[in-house]
DNA sequence: GCAATGTGTTACCGTCATAGCAACACTTGC
DNA sequence: GCAAGTGTTGCTATGACGGTAACACATTGC
């Protein structure tokens, strides 16, 4: 069935992390972000600091940091980084080997299984976190001005950068 | 994360159907192949009927035929009719709309997770059942040949046509 | 040195989807 | 009528996942 919500939290911390420009940011400003516990958060940056994508600082005025620049990490190395990367599942016994159909439908299942899982993370990696940073920040600027002030500089910086939970 | 097997299944069934030219197969016969129960397999055909895949026959001497031509069913259909069809999940709550990233993401993230999810359910329309059914006859005459015998003529239809458990 | 802050990790629980299994009503062919 | 099937339901065991609390440890600033 489908996969579990990992990816969609990790897609979502990577690129307020991004947002973030230096500053360190906290599993409780994440938690607040994403509306999760921050143990949570935690448990799933474990994972992105495995795969080489966020470096934490521990101790007081510590929190995480991107470990890479955003435009080189797509949403592949995400998806690889927190998924288990299996999208289908194979028989749970295998077939009996004395049936034609049995013998033979799960290694001819399988190649067409790897590709079409082929296709889908080919589609992954051509998005980047700096693409998913530049996208929102457009929806934000057509999408969302009931009341269009402060057009040009100053912006929204309040609610970027605010230790508190935003 | 990963889909149920009931795809693995569904395809391994439509094949072994396809294989048996007009004889109504017993969910027996094809649990015996799958190595499940009789009732799991009715499960799944049901689904597979209502997807118009399938035709059964009741009572005594009845079982289950495929209902459409092998070589229009793609594992696209297949898949369609056993899989609720959703690969990618979002957040379990939606994230604060306070923040620029929580706002947006969501929206952001499905038009990259559709396309993905479209590039892997084209990839499924490329192979038919018909297409399962000779792969799976030719790596049968490949690998499967320790003891080469029968090579023209009488094939293993004993194993085949078989009523019995296979 | 010490308190405050924050990460990393573990353990436990509730929830949900799934597959295995048994049971039963109903249908069909002999 | 009886045997052989399907269709359907209910129950159970299992495994993945997220929510939650707890605790050891690291770091900063006073």
């Amino acid at each position: 069935m489908a996969l579990s919500s990992r990816f969609a939290v990790a897609v979502h911390i990577l690129t307020l992390l991004e947002l973030g420009q230096g500053t360190p940011l906290t599993s409780a400003y994440l938690a607040a972000s994403v509306r999760t516990d921050p143990a949570v958060i935690r448990r799933l940056l474990t994972l992105l600091a495995r795969a080489g994508l966020t470096r934490s600082r521990l101790g007081a005025g510590g929190g995480t940091l991107p470990a890479r620049g955003a435009v080189e990490v797509t949403l592949l190395d995400v998806y690889r980084a927190v998924e288990a990367g299996v999208v289908f599942t194979q028989h749970r016994e295998t077939p009996s080997p004395i049936c034609l159909i049995g013998r033979h439908i799960q290694s001819s299942l399988q190649a067409r299984m790897d590709a079409a899982t082929r296709a889908l993370e080919a589609e992954l990696a051509t998005t980047t976190i700096a693409d998913m940073l530049a996208d929102i920040r457009r929806r934000d600027r057509t999408r969302h001005r009931p009341l269009a002030r402060d057009r040009a500089g100053s912006p929204r910086a309040s609610t970027l950068h605010r230790r508190t939970a935003p």
